[in-house]
DNA sequence: GGGCGCAATATTGTATACAATTAAGCCGCA
DNA sequence: TGCGGCTTAATTGTATACAATATTGCGCCC
């Protein structure tokens, strides 16, 4: 029996709900491809069909998760396209918020991104990958906000929502998720204050992850034949 | 069958409904900080209260629309901060879509974007500014969706949707409202393939824009005491 | 007369019931 | 055996009923 702990009034139940999902899908521990129905989720979590299709609505909107009229909700499968395009934008991007970043980052600022960048050192040590991409996607997320640009930072959420998706889809390197040296160097960067450099090595950090993927034209993997062509 | 001509379905009534609220705020027959009550909105278009929430998260994910606990919703009031904020985020991100713009466009899309002017004069002409300003920013959408990046797009319709609400608070010319003389010009370098020259128009336009708002630091305009003292 | 607290009202939050649509299973037939 | 159509089951779409919460107005007490 699921009971709820403590009722924590202040979030709307939908919200805690696509979080939790929005943390299972970016861990990859569910599929992209994978079905959600409302009923299953319904019964999950305790909570009527009203906060689930409430939940899933947000999900969709981030595009995290794609609604069929009639035939459900199913974790979206981002074609190569919406992939490429995904990079782009954070190419377009993350490196102009690196470069805010580093004229904005407090001492406490760092703090937390050196605090980020040891989690993620702690899940790979703990060879947890889809703790370790979570994280990962986190210190991205993190460093959108230092930038103290809310709006884009919004952008950049959803962007690195839907990257967890298109690695769990498209990547092919064993190497590590992201590399610990970037991320170390981008931190070393903001806290001088260099502007010009964090924006560089965001740069190329955004190219090495994308060279990292298998993005050659193909057919669609991980869907079902009846899937990919009934839609 | 792959083939399916049109998705003769219907779309989802929500979106019908949001998409008609996305129109009238546009088109600012709907202030900033206006109730959105679900009753009277239910009644308005004939649905229950199951639709209109749909309507009204969907907007809210757009950020038009603010919806407190308990207190229902409300068209969104962007502050003096988020105003900046939506206009850096198309400062930054417009201009590459018009330089991609320039290299993708068909004589198809050329034709399209002259009809969009064209309207937009119309509009002019009739003096009816809401619906002038709503033109004014399909241009832009328009320009997004030439340059074929989805993604993007999506993002550039969130921020123009909202840069609508930013002009109806904060405006402060009478001037025309996208200078058709701006608008003509980009849809000229679009044409010739000028890139460089299209994203540097498009730069000089957003910049025009904003500037043409009153930014400066002040109380939060067209909000009641209440709602800017209690949240 | 003014401030405080309680009750009444209105509005939103959630659950459930029913309708509509799709997907699957089954049987019969060529 | 394989296909086609029908029936049946499962799932989603929508409406409505009920519960929880905030707002409003009134009356009481100081």
């Amino acid at each position: 029996m699921l009971d709820k702990p403590e009722p924590k009034k202040t979030a709307r139940q939908a919200d805690e709900i696509s979080a939790a999902l929005t943390l299972a899908i970016h861990q990859h521990r569910i599929a992209p491809g994978t079905k959600l129905g409302e009923d299953e989720l319904a019964d999950i979590y305790g909570v009527s069909r009203t906060i689930i299709r409430a939940a899933l609505l947000s999900l969709s909107h981030q595009q995290l998760v794609e609604i069929h009229r009639n035939r459900g909700a199913f974790v979206a499968q981002p074609s190569l396209r919406e992939a490429r395009e995904v990079f782009e934008a954070r190419e377009l991007i993350e490196p102009r918020t690196a470069h805010s970043a580093a004229a904005r980052a407090t001492a406490d600022d760092i703090k937390r991104l050196h605090h980020h960048i040891n989690n993620e050192h702690a899940a790979l040590a703990k060879a947890d990958k889809g703790a370790a991409l979570h994280l990962s996607g986190l210190f991205h997320i993190e460093i959108a906000r230092i930038a103290d640009q809310t709006t884009i930072a919004g952008f950049v959420e959803a962007l690195i929502a839907r990257s967890s998706l298109i690695i769990a889809l498209y990547w092919r390197r064993e190497s590590a998720l992201c590399e610990k040296h970037a991320h170390h160097a981008l931190v070393e960067a903001i806290a001088a204050g260099d502007g010009t450099l964090a924006e560089e090595l965001m740069r190329s950090h955004l190219l090495d992850l994308h060279s990292a993927l298998d993005l050659r034209d193909r057919q669609t993997p991980g869907r079902s034949l009846k899937e990919a062509l009934s839609p």
